[in-house]
DNA sequence: GCTCTGACGAAGT
DNA sequence: AACTTCGCCAGAG
């Protein structure tokens, strides 16, 4: 039994796959990612895997942001999601940057 | 086993 | 609109 935390879990595969395909401009939330994953509730374990990736990863883990917008003080994670254009206000993401995968559900 | 903790979330005040 | 409380699931001690 491979833990979902584990990075060769089928949760974290799923998670990777679909974090990696969240495209420039847009953000989805933890509880999103996990939920598409197959692993609704697991919003947690989303955030444990993404501050387990490799300082040179490739993949977009910062477009990948809380449900309410809001980020941590400080975090170098807002200067590379306004350098793609998405706009942050009073320390949190504006929400019309939401609704991956599907835009119409915001 | 039990308690604490966490890149979270939703509901209540 | 800011803050608190409670629910959530696994891992660590």
């Amino acid at each position: 039994m491979v833990a979902v935390t584990d990075p060769e879990s089928e949760f974290a595969r799923a998670v990777w796959l679909i974090v990696g395909s969240i495209p420039p401009g847009r953000v989805c939330a933890y509880g999103r990612v996990a939920a598409l994953a197959g692993y609704p509730r697991h919003a947690r374990h989303v955030g444990k895997l993404m501050g387990r990736l490799p300082a040179g990863s490739s993949l977009p883990w910062f477009r990948v942001v809380r449900a309410d917008g809001h980020l941590p003080v400080g975090a170098r994670q807002q200067q590379h999601l306004e350098r793609e254009g998405i706009q942050i206000t009073g320390g949190r993401v504006s929400l019309r940057h939401y609704g991956w995968p599907d835009p119409g559900n915001l």
